[in-house]
DNA sequence: CTTGTGTTGTTTTTT
DNA sequence: ACAACACAAG
């Protein structure tokens, strides 16, 4: 008992040691929040409290495994439920399936599986998916049901043709789907939950008595329906312990409400609020940073970021021409924290906006012969054959699942072509019934040739063979799929043995899964753990390789190094968040958290010309940099070319003057030393010559046609132009 | 019914 | 610029 308060301060060992009642802790970034969370679930199982009574529930499987293993070693008696959100909403409706109405086996459908259904639905009404985009459709739909506060109205969709009434219709025939396919969506898991737990009095008592003590990580992340959940679960004992920083939601545009964790005080009156404001993880020059620029927003809780870590290296800004001499800069980057300030280069991170950034990285460290691991775990399981695989564990699970039949029903090819399918289905939705339905009995439709109806038949045969291995390992339910399909056969023919390693891989992972978790329930748990999979779950610290990744997933990791690339205007805060009345504090936030990852050494990169979607346009350092303006930064030094690699040694970054000394860039006029007509220089681009002045104060900007080829709008304060002979020729 | 070609959107972030 | 997806040919 006296070792789980060992080296605690008296904030976190106020919170360790909070029994009964709720409590709040606003945990900064590095401050121990986890080690807090594990402690005090030791302190109460230490007090007698049954392991089993207590549920804690985090944000990414990675979380919950990290507290597991923490808890191990701390020799504490498992048994409590570690889990996610998604993972705990699908174990109880799992476990409760009759009582809510739903199939025991239901599946669980990423995006990719809601888009599938609602390609059948946009095939059955004969919609346009160029005017009403799936992707918008889907994505209001969600919001409505995470949200699940009355629609109001039919803000923020731009672009989409979705009149009311229309995506009324859709998203009534979205659900029909599902719940015909005995599915579920993300966001049903928790609006399930939530609606089962107002329905059924008994089993809200139930599961509020077994979990006499809820523990709740990433408080600010919670949505509307989750937060429904934690309050029906602890509404006769009132044991919620939370721990959250508003100043890390970054979750709002999937339904998170920051109000959650604002309002904690006002929901539970009374509640202690336990404020972990020392940091232990990043050097005061990092934590000085994050706050001035956190600072800037205004819906949070004024808070302190006190570093207990030495003075380290001042924070850096380096610009480069483009993304690709950025990404070749972030390879010199890494070598120099790996070469000369002797990092791991598994405690090295690189940090991006975009998912679609990392490719250029990937090319530079290639290049530069740098390990790498990019954080996406759901790689592996989108590859087609993967897929395939699982489309058919879930069609064995559940005959219903429709996606899964018609993803499998013709793979590997056996003659049962898009006629076919269409027939049965147009025949099931006639009748009202369902496609296995009719698939069983196709033996006597008429208007199936006879070839068709001996295939159909075999192929239900066979889905029955195989469902009677239900019970089976899953590694050997797997290895049955792949065989009896005829897949292997047919991955053979193609001679494709990158796909035929893949499911040896998985079969593999199955059967460590099957080891460890035999007795806790086959199949089903399987489906449901590949389903809530998340990219950080994937996310090795032991790899040895440098981590790129998104600031998304970067939450709640921290490394001793970490570079953020492409700090502009556009990316961070990217251009998507700033329209539509979207949140830019949560953008800022976002930099925030990404910033906060860093131990010792942080860098912070930007390109002057960005292409997207193949697209070159200029790109201004980010908005958020002038928020911090009046801070300490160190000069960012050029690169030593021992490093650099070919031509590419990273340019000094130009904006930096203008952040450390204002007013070289305010009074002095240069702005305005500038005419149309004049030569000008680019360190980067090159000579050009000045079209047009466009003034204004502050931001003036100026458009120039540069001889290189591209003619650009640029930021005079931020380009460090420079005039080149202003007695040149004139034309 | 598969294979190849052309066209299109796709990209913000994820359980 | 690229992938996914529809459409056309073999």
């Amino acid at each position: 008992m006296t070792d789980i308060l060992a080296e605690l301060t008296e904030s976190q060992k106020t919170a360790v040691t909070h029994v009964e009642g709720p409590m709040l802790v606003l945990a900064g970034p590095g401050s121990g929040k986890t080690r807090v969370i594990t402690r005090r679930i030791a302190w109460l199982i230490g007090s007698g409290v049954p392991p089993g009574r207590i549920l804690a529930v985090t944000f990414t499987n990675k979380a919950a495994e990290e507290m597991r293993s923490r808890l191990r070693a701390m020799e504490t008696p498992p048994g409590s439920m570690l889990c996610t959100f998604h993972g705990f909403c699908a174990r109880i409706l799992r476990e409760f399936s009759a009582r809510a109405g739903l199939p025991a086996h239901f599946s669980i459908y990423d995006q990719a599986d809601q888009k599938s259904v609602l390609r059948e639905i946009y095939k059955d009404k004969a919609l346009d998916a160029q005017r009403h985009p799936p992707a918008a459709v889907l994505r209001k739909i969600s919001r409505n049901k995470s949200s699940s506060r009355k629609a109001d109205g039919t803000s923020g969709d731009f672009g989409a043709d979705l009149p009311d009434d229309l995506f009324r219709e859709i998203s009534d025939a979205y659900e029909a789907g599902l719940k015909a396919a005995g599915a579920l969506d993300f966001d049903d898991l928790l609006l399930r939950t939530a609606e089962l737990m107002d329905a059924d009095e008994d089993l809200r008592a139930g599961l509020g008595r077994r979990f006499r003590f809820v523990l709740v990580d990433e408080y600010q992340d919670t949505n509307t329906c989750q937060y429904r959940i934690v309050r029906s679960l602890v509404r006769n004992h009132g044991n919620l312990f939370v721990t959250g920083d508003p100043d890390q939601s970054i979750y709002g545009w999937r339904g998170a409400d920051i109000e959650n964790i604002l309002a904690f005080e006002k929901d539970f009156p009374g509640a202690p609020v336990v404020r972990l404001e020392e940091n232990f993880r990043s050097s005061p020059q990092v934590l000085r940073l994050a706050d001035g620029l956190i600072r800037a927003n205004v819906r949070r809780k004024d808070k302190r970021l006190i570093s207990k870590r030495p003075e380290g290296a001042a924070p850096r800004l380096y610009g480069y021409a483009d993304e690709s001499e950025e990404a070749l800069g972030a390879a010199a980057w890494i070598r120099e924290m790996h070469e000369t300030h002797g990092l791991d280069y598994s405690r090295i991170a690189v940090f991006y906006r975009t998912n679609a950034m990392s490719r250029v990285l990937e090319e530079a460290l290639i290049r530069a012969r740098l390990p790498y691991q990019i954080v996406k775990g759901l790689e592996f399981l989108e590859r087609r054959e993967v897929k395939d695989m699982l489309a058919y564990l879930r069609l064995l699970a559940n005959p219903s699942d429709e996606v899964s039949l018609f993803r499998i029903i013709n793979r590997p090819a056996r003659g049962i072509g898009e006629a076919t399918v269409r027939t049965l289905r147009d025949r099931a939705r006639a009748s009202r019934r369902e496609v296995r339905e009719i698939l069983e009995e196709a033996a006597g439709i008429p208007d199936i040739s006879s070839g068709a109806r001996a295939r159909l038949g075999k192929f239900v045969e066979l889905v029955a063979g195989l469902r009677a291995l239900l019970d089976k390992p899953v590694a050997e339910i797997l290895r049955a799929v792949y065989v009896g399909t005829g897949l292997e056969a047919a991955l053979k023919d193609e001679k494709n043995e990158d796909a035929a390693e893949n499911i040896e891989e998985l079969i593999q992972a199955a059967a460590e899964f099957d080891r460890e978790f035999a007795s806790q329930g086959g199949l089903g748990l399987y489906l449901q753990q590949t389903a809530l999979m998340s990219d950080v779950d994937a996310y090795d610290e032991q790899s040895g390789a440098v981590s790129l990744m998104t600031l998304h997933s970067a939450k709640g990791l921290e490394f001793a190094a970490v570079l953020i690339v492409g700090v502009e205007d556009g990316v961070i805060p990217h251009v998507r968040s700033t329209d539509a009345g979207r949140d830019i504090e949560e953008e800022r936030r976002l930099l925030f958290v990404g910033i906060t990852r860093t131990e010792r050494f942080l860098g912070l990169s930007h390109a002057r010309t960005r292409t997207v979607h193949g697209i070159t346009r200029p790109a201004a350092l980010s908005p958020f940099l002038r928020d911090i303006g009046g801070l300490e930064i160190a000069p960012a030094p050029a690169l030593s070319r021992a490093f650099s690699i070919g031509r590419s040694s990273p340019t000094t970054v130009d904006a930096f003057t203008f952040l450390t000394t204002p007013e070289a860039g305010e009074g002095s006029g240069t702005a305005l030393g500038f005419r149309t007509g004049q030569k000008v220089r680019h360190p980067a681009i090159g000579q050009g010559r000045i079209e047009q002045i466009i003034p204004d104060g502050e931001r003036s900007r100026v458009v120039v046609q540069f001889d290189s080829g591209p003619r650009l709008t640029l930021v005079l304060k931020f380009a460090r132009l420079e005039p080149l002979g202003e007695a040149g020729p004139q034309k």
